[in-house]
RNA sequence: CGGGGCGUAGCGUAGUGGCUAGCGCGCCUGCUUUGGGAGCAGGAGAUCGGGAGUUCGAAUCUCCCCGCCCCGACCA
């Protein structure tokens, strides 16, 4: 039992200045959380018990699922990261020491390399497999700016789960064991998400979803279909367009187009050229771009920008893209600035990306490739040739949802959990291999999995949270009741701590207010604040043997005999759960 | 890393060159009070982020450093 009386715990009245979120300001107000440094933070009573119940959710969740737990120490040696590259690759967001003969070692940010050399230790032989382990684990990065109190932090708590499959259908197959165990848990925390398709992107593999937890404050963004409920990383969103029928277009038509180096410009002269109706869209943009040593032009239509980071996510193998400079376009004399289009491409030794509305057989009004000209009735797959369809333009909100064509919307949320195919990387790496039913050595599969457990704690905060105080669903807060005692009889004390002794009794937790001192009107700000999902008064009602139950979330009241509070509060608190 | 803002007691803040740095919350003592952040009286608590400088005099002006927050870049 939890007793306000000698709980260690101020809250405080006033919002504390460095804080903007809610979850944040609540936190500290309340009295879960202190900060020590940027994006480091203590935790006291009320956030250690919160913290704990979200770990010991996520840790049933993942026995249940038949993952063991291990545990790594968070310092680490250098040489397995030096092995995967990543001692170098992961740059200035590793947090790194050495030791008093100098050598190196850091502070985990994810353990992939240990859990591969942890079963590298242990296991040989396909009948092994598969296997998955997790552990429950501070990790360390550098963030370049954390924010957001708890929700990016330098240190952080996550449950990190690997899997280790001898074949690519074993590793489809324990993917899918992990992202049924991350639905129970984040549906027993009580957290509203979004499973969103991503791009597996740098860290290799193919696949790759995203738990999101919707909420206003959230930094990161996703594209939502309102109707059908498809839902995707800006980067993983697809386009479904038709192809065109260019059958009855004219034939391809340079003509005049001076001072038109901008598509608004051109816009204006193609409506009092050719007549009303030309919009940024008739229009097709050449972005030249160099892709690592390589030149390439992406295909746009005219009032969309592209996104270099979604077009980097979707070619994986490339570095770095960048836009063209002066002295590239001075390698490539062929190009008139404001003036490009794709008709020469193949001459130039330019490799062209064109966005999916670029489709076969569309018309176009694009540069003719010489200055003050364009040309119209530019036909893809006629009068050009497209190398690669590529997503890569800016995703807008109205943009058609490739499963059902209704308007997307974009959307902000947190992201609290992570699962993908990372195939053999870490395992080729470090030389992972089992011997397969003919003996030959063959080398592992692997999926990496991962909940931000201290994060989830804001998540939730963020998502239950109203006006006056935090609301912790059931499964999470850090006691299920809060009893207040209100008034200074004896008689009330005594009410009080036999109801909480009777609920610790049904094994339902109980924060005790037995604060004598303190004025009846302190205890329900503090009790509203702190966000208990059950307080019950014992107070002026008492009189008449009843206390009064309320509801935290939904604010409805009820005044119950003392006799039956218990069997009442147990069945509130089912229905809440 | 670029841009913006901030740093005064545990928390929130006032104080643009002049006396002993002010107020609210919280904390301590006493009395009163107890159903919506009580009242009165007394009290403790501050190297004004740090250093250097200007000045008869610096929380206040100048320079350097440190820390924190926000936007962006970046980031399972």
């Amino acid at each position: 039992m939890l007793r306000m009386s000698t709980l260690f715990l101020r809250t405080l009245r006033d919002d504390p200045a460095d804080a903007e979120v809610p979850s944040h300001r609540l936190l500290v107000r309340a009295g879960y959380i202190r900060r020590v440094a940027a994006g480091i933070y203590s935790w006291l009573p009320l956030g250690v018990i919160t913290l704990r119940n979200i770990e010991n959710v996520v840790r049933e969740e993942m026995n249940n699922a038949g993952f063991q737990e291990v545990h790594f120490p968070a310092m680490l040696p250098k040489d397995p990261y030096e092995q995967t590259n990543r001692w170098t690759e992961y740059g200035p967001d590793l947090f790194r020491l050495q030791d008093r003969k100098g050598t190196d070692y850091l502070l985990g940010p994810t353990h992939e390399e240990m859990f591969t050399l942890m079963v590298k230790g242990e296991y040989s032989s396909y009948k092994d497999l598969p296997l998955s382990l997790y552990q429950i684990q501070t990790k360390y990065r550098d963030e370049a700016r954390p924010r957001s109190g708890i929700i990016r932090g330098r240190e952080f708590v996550m449950k990190d789960s690997y899997s280790f499959d001898l074949t690519d259908e074993g590793l489809v197959e324990s993917y899918q064991k992990h992202r049924a165990a991350y639905i129970k848990t984040f549906d027993r925390l009580g957290m509203k998400y979004n499973i969103v398709s991503a791009v597996a992107g740098a860290m290799g593999g193919s696949s790759s979803e995203e738990f999101l937890a919707p909420c206003p404050t959230g930094e990161d963004t996703y594209v939502l279909c309102p109707s059908c409920g498809y839902a995707a990383n800006v980067e993983a969103m697809t386009t479904k367009v038709a192809a065109g029928d260019a059958s009855s277009v004219g034939a391809l038509e340079v003509f005049d187009s001076p001072n038109t180096p901008t598509i608004d410009t051109l816009v204006e002269l193609l409506n009092s050229k050719f007549g009303p109706g030309h919009t940024g869209a008739s229009t097709l943009k050449n972005v030249m771009l160099m892709a690592d040593e390589t030149a390439i032009s992406v295909l746009v239509p005219g009032d969309r920008e592209v996104d270099i980071k979604r077009l980097q996510a979707n070619m994986p193998g490339v570095n770095e893209i960048r836009v063209f400079e002066e002295q590239d376009f001075a390698k490539f004399p062929g190009l008139v600035k404001g003036y490009i289009g794709p008709q020469d491409a193949k001459k130039s030794g330019i490799v062209v990306y064109a966005d999916p509305r670029i489709a076969p057989g569309t018309a176009w009004i694009t540069g003719a490739n010489a200055k003050d000209k364009h040309a119209r009735n530019v036909v893809n797959g006629r009068d050009f040739e497209v190398d690669h369809y590529i997503e890569a333009v800016v995703v807008r909100e109205g943009d058609s949802c490739p499963k059902c064509d209704t308007a997307v919307v974009i959307d902000r949320a947190i992201e609290i959990g992570h699962i993908f195919q990372l195939g053999r990387k870490y395992a080729d790496a470090l030389n992972l291999t089992v011997l397969d039913q003919n003996g030959k050595s063959q080398v592992v599969t692997m999926g990496s999995y991962g909940i931000g457990v201290s994060r989830a704690v804001a998540a939730i905060a963020e998502q239950t949270h109203d006006e006056i105080g935090l609301s912790w669903p059931v499964s999470v807060a850090p006691a299920k009741v809060h009893v207040v005692v209100a008034g200074k009889d004896d008689a009330l004390f005594e009410a009080g701590e036999k109801l909480a002794a009777d609920l610790e009794g049904r094994g339902i937790s109980v924060m005790l207010d037995d604060r004598r001192s303190t004025s009846p009107g302190v205890k329900f700000k503090d009790a509203e604040l702190i966000g208990i999902p059950m307080i019950v008064v014992v107070g002026k009602a008492l009189e008449n043997g009843n206390v009064e139950v309320r509801v935290r979330k939904s604010g409805e009241k009820q005044e119950i005999a003392v006799g039956s509070a218990v069997e009442e509060i147990a069945k509130t608190l089912a229905t809440l759960a």
